[in-house]
DNA sequence: CTAAGTTTTAGAGCGTGGTCGAAGTCAACC
DNA sequence: GGTTGACTTCGACCACGCTCTAAAACTTAG
């Protein structure tokens, strides 16, 4: 469970922004933003300051929301590093992105399906003890003779 | 993605299971069943033979169901090992197991509702791809400038 | 100019959830 | 009784995705 960061966008100044602030712009902290450059999540490198320091562009910060999109989904850092490389290698392999995304895509509706499959499960077994206990029937519940309904 | 055993069960003889048998029916490895053991998950002790074999009743083979099915809506070992203990001590804690089911319940329609908002923006960028790939326009996908859509 | 606060790097460390290996035991069949 | 093969325990190991540390360099406020 993720903090989406839902508000409109405050513009990122000409000389682009801290670390610090694309961290807090982003929800990554800047030890992940930095650990996402070196896996090789980032299609540009950053911009520098001449004294070193990162200053991050509106296009860096968008490109990272993308990268966390795909993690909250699930996308290993392995395939969102393929797809960066798929992006840094410019034109002509744009049907080869289209697998990946489509491919995830359908990854994370089936996960999706499976999460509510097996989610029905404990949902019939809430429903079981919110009408026991509800009936003060609660020791119902634990019968040593293992009827598995009930555990 | 996990497989689920979606087949009519086979009925467990009154001799119990092998580990082996039960990992092939449950569609957990054996060294993960005993792993689950030693973690704490597993709320009686397994039947053993003369010899200190694990054998699997009926009723083994459905907590590690209900464990799987916890699991692959990604409640942490420890949450499993909590409502194990629970179940463990017998009757009188039956609104503590509400209480953990219920908010795991939640914890995972929140979890599918994050996955498919953060879904859209992918689904978002397959269509784009589509569409361009499609409209022979692929080469627009990657604009130098940075348009932002297109990555 | 100085002090305080940020950011840099490389590398180590950590939490989670298994997965595996070694050495020994048990069961089954010939 | 001997030989396979499955099973036992226990600790080591692994993959993943961060997360943190240390020491040095940069930036900014006063």
């Amino acid at each position: 469970m993720v903090e989406v960061n839902q508000q409109l966008p405050e513009p990122v100044p000409e000389t682009g922004l801290s670390i610090a602030e694309a961290a807090r712009r982003t929800g990554v902290s800047t030890h992940t933003l930095r650990y996402y450059e070196r896996a090789g999540l980032v299609v540009t490198p950053v911009d520098r300051t001449h004294g070193g320091r990162r200053r991050y562009r509106e296009f860096d910060l968008e490109w990272i929301t993308i990268c966390t999109r795909l993690r909250a989904t699930g996308m290993p850092i392995k395939g969102i590093r393929r797809y960066a490389e798929l992006v840094a290698a410019g034109r002509g392999n744009e049907d080869e992105r289209l697998d990946l995304l489509e491919s995830h895509h359908d990854q994370v509706l089936a996960k999706i399906a499976e999460l509510q499959e097996n989610l029905k499960l404990i949902a019939r077994k809430v429903d079981v003890y919110r009408g026991r206990l509800a009936a003060g029937d609660a020791d119902q519940l634990w019968v040593p003779n293992r009827t598995p309904a009930a555990r």
